[in-house]
DNA sequence: ATGAAAGCGCTAACAG
DNA sequence: CTGTTAGCGCTTTCAT
């Protein structure tokens, strides 16, 4: 293993300069020339830095905990994955990346592992967006909560904004002209079925339509066969669109239909939510939904992580503030710079995708993160 | 921030005591009184190990990388990195996971990173199973493929056993009483694709029944659509019972048939493969089908790195080596011991799972781990 | 502009 | 049985 002494040695430096040269320190001013002659010989003894020995000097690993009760559960965590991930990346950090299972034993093993291993900061994510008991263990070391938040606030959250997916899902109904609109939505109280329904309502009132509670079929879980089983008393409502609960239900609802002989969009026009791409973009037709960022939670939440708050981040790089239900129609386009990072050398490379996140900052309770709209095929004008 | 030092200070010795009684170091003699001592003074002044510190003392970083094309992409992934950071656990290790979406210069950064770290080895996964060209940079590092392999066979692989999974498909069917079995696959020469063929043309044969290549309907893709559109051209040969090369085609294939009014298993018996829970397990009626042993895959590739080899480890706990195509039907139970674990003080949390892995062990060509058979409600006797 | 040297927190000989 | 001490590879004052 070839060493920074090594590389000194042959450039004919001190380990001083070679360390200056090869982080091109921007405070140690060393000309060119010396600078070239340590890289080249860098280079040719196949250097490479040890990240031990830089964290111990340094007192800090560049390394963030990512903790995780299901990125094996779900087709959703993986993504959430991915976008911090590169958001940590592009500010030269690593992900130390953890899946529980939601085993609290494991958790704590994780915690510990991370803190031995010095990391800059937790992310803790759920699998579904929900209150989650925030661990203990995590006092003490910056967090944040991704896709959950803890009853008392105590920790920074980034979760979607379920009102404002709703409240989407339910105009596009609306704007097709629909009036009777049913809804299925799960009876637990989750923030996907509170907030869901919170946008529905919202929606309807908007439009000026009367809010009808025989129109909101409850079903105790919200899957394909609740869906199926929907079926029936959402015909009967004579409702001619759905607003289902997510792709799942969607996905039941289009199966009875077929039973009996009914059509997506042609007897009733359907939208899901959740954007489960097996599902919605595969259904005959495809279905029309609205999708959850994902991405942007891990990113937002990372960010938030690293600058200790996120509302000014968000500013900062052209992430638009919104009221929080303008939900993805019209999401401002970002594009990521390449922003400064420490230690040049370890740089990531740049994110040449454009993405896009209405965030709403409040001061108070979890920072919200827009739905975006995924049109297909199944609503028809009426 | 209390070092050891600190809290050999506390307990009134020094540090190399305290350290041979914070990690019991089973080489040092120390009496019980004071290990104990060392350990309450730990505890109490909140004493936590400095990984970075250790690592660089010892040598050694405990840590493992694991890159994956797709956590993200993948509903399938998931389920891979969760047998890796258990298997990697067990051992006290933990999992550096990048996901470089299959960008290469990712792959390039991501290396670096994990070089840089200096990590025991590293794990290079794809999301679907395919021939990699093994990224150099991984020459030099310990290495191991999963769900992948390289042409020249050079690093060692593990992959799900696609003959045997194929095979235990089609049994399935021919077990059921049928004889006139269509195959829906993929024409693209995956080794999905000709693997699964292999096993189909080999249940056939051993059961005594023609192989009828009018029987194969090859599609480009392996979709919904492709399910969907195969139906009539399945129908046309008269088959009592399908093999839909994964459950997106099955999918797909309910649909069309639902279309027209027929039904699964009454008029057609289906069979799928991959078991992606969304659908197989949620159609009507469910499907059975062949699963994929993602978790298996990340379990054994961690494993093989370690041991460097994986042959030694698959007897060292009884996983039994099989023929490679007694896929799943009968795979043995396993249950994970606990395993000693280098520094105690971090060992894993003990995995009271019982899970089960056939694995063929051959010394040419990558290793083979069985799909298990997911039986569920789409196939009719005849 | 560059070098010398003092750590960073821990491990592992080596002494006693 | 326990303490002393020399590193591990790098960063970062402080001199020069």
């Amino acid at each position: 293993m070839v060493t920074l002494q090594d590389v000194a040695h042959a450039a004919g430096v001190s380990v001083a300069t070679a360390s200056w040269a090869i982080n091109d320190d921007p405070k140690a001013r060393i000309p060119q020339a010396t600078r070239d002659r340590v890289r080249r010989a860098a280079d040719r003894l196949g250097y490479r830095r040890n990240a031990l020995a830089r964290g111990l000097a340094r007192g800090r690993s560049d390394l963030i905990g990512f903790i995780s009760d299901g990125v094996a559960t779900s087709p959703f965590a993986g993504q959430v994955i991915r976008g911090a991930q590169d958001e940590a990346w592009k500010n030269g950090k690593i992900l130390l990346v953890v899946d529980t299972g939601g085993d609290r034993r494991m958790e704590e093993k994780a915690f510990e592992f991370m803190l031995e291993r010095r990391v800059e900061g937790v992310a803790y994510s759920s699998w579904v967006h929900r209150r989650v008991e925030a661990p203990r263990g995590l006092s003490g070391v910056n967090t944040v909560l991704v896709n959950c938040y803890d009853r008392e606030g105590r920790f920074p959250a980034v979760v979607p904004d379920e009102v404002g997916g709703g409240r989407s899902a339910t105009r596009l109904l609306l704007q097709a002209g629909h009036r009777r609109i049913a809804f299925i939505n799960a009876s637990a109280r989750t923030p996907a079925s509170v907030g869901r329904l919170k946008g529905y309502r919202q929606a309807l009132s908007e439009a000026g339509v009367a809010y009808d509670p025989s129109l909101v079929i409850r079903e105790k879980e919200a899957d394909q066969e609740s869906g199926y089983r929907a079926m029936r008393a959402v015909m009967a409502t004579g409702a001619t669109a759905v607003f289902c609960h997510n792709d799942r239900t969607a996905m039941g609802f289009y199966d009875a239909l077929r039973e009996h002989g009914l059509r997506v969009p042609d007897d009733i026009s359907v939208v899901g939510f959740d954007n489960q791409e097996v599902i919605s973009a595969h259904l005959h037709p495809a279905l029309t939904t609205v999708g959850l960022p994902q991405y942007d939670l891990g990113r937002m939440g990372i960010r938030t992580l690293l600058t200790g708050g996120g509302a000014a981040a968000d500013l900062s790089d052209g992430t638009r503030a919104c009221s929080g239900s303008q939900a993805g129609a019209d999401s401002p386009s970002e594009r990521d710079g390449d922003s400064p990072v420490p230690g040049a050398a370890t740089g990531p490379p740049a994110e040449p995708a454009v993405r896009s996140a209405a965030v709403r900052t409040g001061s108070h309770g979890p920072q919200l993160v827009a739905c975006p709209v995924v049109l297909r095929d199944s609503i028809s004008r009426v």
